[in-house]
DNA sequence: ATGGCTACGATCCGTAGA
């Protein structure tokens, strides 16, 4: 099963980019994050078309997540249990035995900021539902743009960022709770080039420069660790006209 | 000099992203 995560920054603007990358590509199972609409708005007969069915919690204007898929997707859920949020952060649903779920974390704004106090609560709540997911599904998968770079490595210039939100020690701490509940970063199963990244500004020429941060992420299960082949990030899509700030993340997973 | 793009929904600029 091929696995993927793709903050796409507007679905409307991106679909014909993501119908192209979906048929090069062939994921299996595609996690996207930044809707930015409603679920009325969502293109669910273009997928539908290219041979994957959808389920959608959409916002208008920002935030939205979805679960594209090429076999049924079951069990869906929205949300974070007990959490209250307006935003439309999370969904989840099982795939083929697998349980996936799909995570747009908040971004902070910046440090000591009330988004941050938000982002580091919501990752306080993510931990305790993704504790549970895992007891009830042991084969997990959770991936998305979780908007914190785990380290320096991860980080083009770690002296500029140093202490800024996406690196500051207090998100990293709920980045490693995740990883603290039995959970791997896919990526670095493997060996990997220097400097990859998911996310470069669009201002500066950052792109070009490679000024960027690896902050979308595929995390898996022991079970699941155990049958990834392939972990990578996909940098060509960000090369194109009129591209997401984004990269897709990507897993392989062998069959179980 | 802390900006610089991009998307959105509302105007002809503000909010947010990261």
């Amino acid at each position: 099963m091929r696995l993927a995560s793709w903050n796409v920054n507007s679905i409307k603007v991106r679909l014909p980019q993501l119908l192209e990358w979906l048929a090069a590509e062939q994921p299996d199972v595609v996690c996207l994050q930044e809707l930015k609409t409603e679920d009325a708005g969502f293109p669910r007969a273009a997928l539908e078309a290219a041979g994957y069915s959808s389920v959608v919690s959409g916002q208008k204007t920002y935030n939205g997540v979805a679960i594209l898929s090429r076999s049924p997707l079951g069990e869906v859920a929205t949300g974070i249990p007990d959490f209250a949020d307006e935003q439309r952060r999370v969904i989840a649903a099982t795939v083929r035995g697998v349980r996936v779920v799909c995570v747009y974390c908040p971004n902070g704004q910046a440090v000591g900021s009330d988004k941050y106090d938000y982002k580091l609560r919501w990752f306080e709540a993510l931990r305790g539902y993704l504790e549970a997911e895992l007891k009830a599904h042991p084969e997990l998968a959770v991936a998305g743009d979780f908007n914190v770079a785990p380290e320096d490595r991860d980080v083009h210039d770690p002296k500029a960022w140093e202490g800024q939100v996406h690196v500051s020690e207090r998100e990293r701490a709920a980045w490693r709770a995740l990883l603290e509940l039995g959970l791997k970063d896919s990526f670095r199963l493997f060996a990997q080039p220097e400097k990859t990244f998911t996310w470069w500004d669009y201002r500066m020429v950052a792109f070009r420069r490679n000024a960027g941060l690896r902050i979308d992420h595929i995390l898996l299960s022991a079970a699941l660790a155990e049958r990834c082949a392939a972990a990578t990030v996909d940098k060509e899509p960000r090369r194109l006209e009129r591209p997401s700030d984004h990269a897709p993340a990507l897993v392989e997973l062998r069959a179980g």
